[in-house]
DNA sequence: TTGAAAGCGCTAACAA
DNA sequence: TTGTTAGCGCTTTCAA
């Protein structure tokens, strides 16, 4: 059905091989010949078989990304925007995007194991690093192309786009200070997540730089969803010295803990000060609007997809390691302690 | 360096054939030589080369879904929850799932002609489905494996899982109405979108059942986002005979309308009821929680792959058109009629 | 400027 | 039970 060199070739009475390089575009066809064959390709709608193309070509032109879930519903708003800003610069440069979806653990390294040896994709791209991250080892001991979106404990002798989390957070704290706020809580992520540990070294290190206590009955740690960070805030909140301010390490969490607060009836912003991180979109619309560090998620998607693609293709990559300062955006979550 | 079926039969001194169905369980191979041959694919670290294998079979293992975005904030849980379903019922059948992400136009129909042509997938999964869908036309012209999520105007035929928005809609209207509210607002989706059809029609039709007046002017469009939400539910409060009550389209939408009321000072479910759609993981965790239909949109989109699969596999469909009943998730969002 | 030949790695029809 | 042959559709030497 689908038009093959073969058949444009019998049409136009010449080799495939001839077909072939008229149709890349080489120079050694004459005028006539590249005309005809365009002629004819155009009219039987051929297309280039790209399974055939790629069994010879020995690459796939595709990438892989593995998005770790934790739940069925899985629905942080930051890996959409990741997703798209990778996704766009794959489809600029011709990649085809593959995508799944696992939970940490073995079926994730078993699908990463799969795909490369399988020669299924020429490279990856890894999201929301760990401290010992078992995915880029499985990469690295393959030798196999990647970029991730931040680093890991140890070598980071690879390329990554990461995002200054440690001052994200120093951002937030001396701004909270700044409010009058002494009394800090502190919502963190799993600590087997690179940016956790950067978040909590920030909030911590910038308390004490301020001379404030680190209280580690008010550091609790969810799994940066919106549900546990209801929760926990909940926790908070119903000690008998709550804190005048939390901190959470994404928005989604900080979303949560907005309605635990206004579930007992207090102001957020006024009674209790909440901050979060990433600035998805919902941050900007809650009620009140969140006060939180801005990720350009997008960007940072596109610059990590083109610079795994700069590398299969051999081309210099002038960063290969680029950490982005973040921005405090200040908006309605938190405002001035009441004594 | 990757090894092949060609150096496993030089090890074994049997033919590639052998090797071949020896690997993939043909009954027809001695279990000396069966056994011998898988030995030393362990050893070698045997992987088959997809790439030819799909050359070769003439199917790709593939399956395409192009995200219609509209921004490159692209965050609406709806298809992050989508694309997990399709995501692990796909790596369940060991097919592959390729992402793109494009906004609904030319650049779109050009991914679904480039994907179709190049033969680079043997299937597609058509999500939010529109009244005179190019995508869905573009597919039937080429014959082309297909399943969607939603219907089209005109002739369904073709595999499809669709919610009936339309009872949706009656549910919270009439539980609207059972509360007692008369004035009823209705945020509406673009009109292209076959389910913004018949959530309007669900809206005015149950309304005028019920004798209610449809008053034009409280019906808004909006794009579905967070933000539109909170700019129309703002001009219906600013109007100088608001409604009591307003019915998103979608929860997004709904959640950017609950802000606009809190931000005139308004109680969410007391001043104003406000009532979504889809019922996304925030709906539950906003203040107040968010009244919502409920849509399994996880599992749909499991049973709209593994429809599609199971078409390109030449199975048995016992049923190629599904429409699911949505159910109604009273939550905090609405409430009587203050009078 | 063109074409023949070889090969990417795999599967399948057929014969032995 | 095994091997030979052919071919999927393409690119790329190499020779003409």
């Amino acid at each position: 059905m689908a038009a093959t060199l073969k058949e444009i070739a019998q049409r136009v009475g010449k080799s495939v091989t001839t077909v072939s390089r008229a149709l890349a575009g080489y120079s050694d066809v004459s005028e006539a010949t590249r005309a005809q064959v365009r002629q004819v390709a155009q009219e039987l709608g051929y297309e280039p078989n790209i399974t055939a193309r790629r069994l010879q070509k020995r690459r796939t032109e595709t990438l892989a990304i593995v998005l770790p879930t934790y739940s069925p519903r899985f629905s942080d708003p930051f890996f959409s925007e990741f997703l798209a800003g990778v996704g766009n610069a794959a489809a600029a440069e011709g990649y085809d995007l593959l995508v799944s979806t696992r939970s940490p653990g073995d079926e994730e390294e078993k699908a990463y194991r799969d795909l490369i040896r399988s020669r299924r994709v020429d490279a990856f791209i890894v999201v929301r690093t760990r401290l010992h991250d078992a995915r880029i080892e499985i990469l690295k001991a393959a030798n196999f192309p990647f970029a991730a979106f931040g680093r890991i404990e140890g070598d980071n002798d690879f390329l990554f786009v990461d995002e200054d989390s440690e001052l994200g957070l120093r951002l937030v704290v001396e701004h909270l200070v700044k409010l009058g706020h002494r009394r800090l809580a502190f919502l963190a992520a799993p600590p087997d997540l690179m940016f956790a540990r950067y978040r909590l070294k920030g909030f911590t290190e910038t308390l004490q730089a301020r001379g404030l206590p680190v209280d580690p009955e008010l550091i609790l740690t969810g799994d940066l969803s919106q549900r546990h960070g209801h929760q926990l805030a909940g926790i908070l909140l119903d000690r008998p010295d709550p804190p005048t301010a939390i901190v959470a390490c994404n928005d989604l969490m900080a979303l949560g803990a907005m309605s635990a607060v206004q579930n007992r009836g207090l102001k957020v912003g006024y009674d209790v000060s909440i901050t979060g991180f990433d600035d998805i979109p919902p941050a900007e619309h809650a009620h009140p609007s969140l006060t939180t560090v801005h990720q350009p998620v997008y960007k940072i998607g596109k610059m990590v997809c083109q610079m795994v693609i700069d590398v299969i293709n051999g081309r210099e990559i002038p960063n290969p390691q680029i950490t982005l300062a973040p921005s405090l955006v200040i908006r309605q979550s938190s405002g001035p302690v009441q004594i």
